[in-house]
DNA sequence: GTCTATAAACGGATAGAC
DNA sequence: GTCTATCCGTTTATAGAC
């Protein structure tokens, strides 16, 4: 049982948050090659030190994957899931699921938000720990699409479908959005917006780019 | 320069197909666990050989991967872009897209079609050929949301967002499939299609679905 | 705290017997 | 065609000097 967590001050202006520092580059590498082809080597050298070097600061390269994931899923429930649990309106709560997930994922630590597929490499009792969270999230946007087809608000649409195909556009677009592009974190996120709006919900009122007959 | 390509009859009955059971084996852990995390000793096992027995067979870790990629990619190509360039009326041509690729993922070989993430283990030239591939998929996509938008029949969506979205919920459904589940593949390709004609084309003949106000 | 050096295990791939 | 045995590079992780 080593000492990992010594009192998290902010680090001030001129010393060095290494750990910080270490989960930033590491999350980006990992999201870039994924984690077996990512060694310590890798990652060391993106903070600039040797490879034994930052076992001074981490237990093991399973115990950074977890961390990683763990703050990922720590500032998706910050941004996205604890914000939106405070809105009663399911189609309201709807839309800022949608926006606010994928403002999180083009917004500048995006790599960090999210890495899809990699828990594979964590142990067993890691793993089940994240699956818990992640199926949290998927529940929460669940119930929404329970509550809005109760109203008679959804489509017939299954719930499972729906909500996996938008879980689907968010998690794809981590992977094809550049920053910097063309394209803007707010006009992809309006666009994401009116596909959920447009094709899960039944618009008594329609949207403002339907045409009026 | 070994001789690879021994002419490929049908194996008949009771003779076995080694070579095709590699692959499928290997598609499928592959795709369970990432390229990086199988090792060829994984694959051997799961064909009931010892490592250096199918070392007689393929190539290479790098080779069995860009035929699995293009395996995939040749299922994709006859069932999917062939099919859907035969159709003149864009917006059929869509529906037929949709449909066809969402039924390709949950009919049987599942794993073969799209090994989504697992082109960096390939040989930089392997790498273009398959991304070469993937990108005429796209464009295919993308330029019929094109002739859609020209004809005034999309909304007002960009279209490279409007394409990735769509992509990102067939990839996703890969994934989140269970074959033998609730749902049967019907019923997703369906409710991935209502998405698609709702959230993105503007319906002057309402759905099914629409209620008629 | 950060380094060099090295241990211990595992990876892909091949040689050669049968 | 399939095996055992082995080569060699790379990986995670640690020991110990500074």
């Amino acid at each position: 049982m080593k000492v990992k967590k010594s009192i998290k001050r902010n680090p001030s202006a001129g010393e060095k948050d290494r750990l910080g520092e270490i989960y930033r580059k590491a999350a980006k590498i990992i999201f870039e090659k994924g984690y077996d082809a990512t060694s310590m080597n890798d990652i060391a050298a993106a903070v600039g030190m040797t490879k034994a070097g930052i076992y001074h600061y981490i237990e093991g390269k399973q115990d950074l994957l977890f961390a990683i994931n763990s703050f990922g899923l720590d500032r998706l429930n910050n941004k996205v899931i604890e914000p939106a649990r405070q809105i009663e309106d399911p189609e309201e709560r709807l839309r800022t699921i949608v926006v606010s997930h994928a403002k999180l994922i083009t917004e500048v630590s995006g790599h960090i938000t999210i890495l899809i597929d990699e828990v594979a490499g964590l142990a067993p009792a890691q793993r089940r720990a994240i699956d818990k969270r992640r199926r949290a999230y998927l529940d929460f946007l669940r119930s929404t699409l329970r509550e809005l087809k109760d109203q008679g608000k959804l489509r017939d649409i299954d719930i499972t479908v729906a909500s996996f195909s938008i879980f689907g556009m968010l998690l794809w677009l981590s992977r094809w959005f550049r920053a910097g592009g063309r394209l803007t974190s707010d006009e992809i996120a309006q666009d994401i917006l009116k596909i959920v709006v447009n094709g899960f919900l039944i618009n008594e009122s329609p949207s403002p780019n339907q045409p009026q007959s």
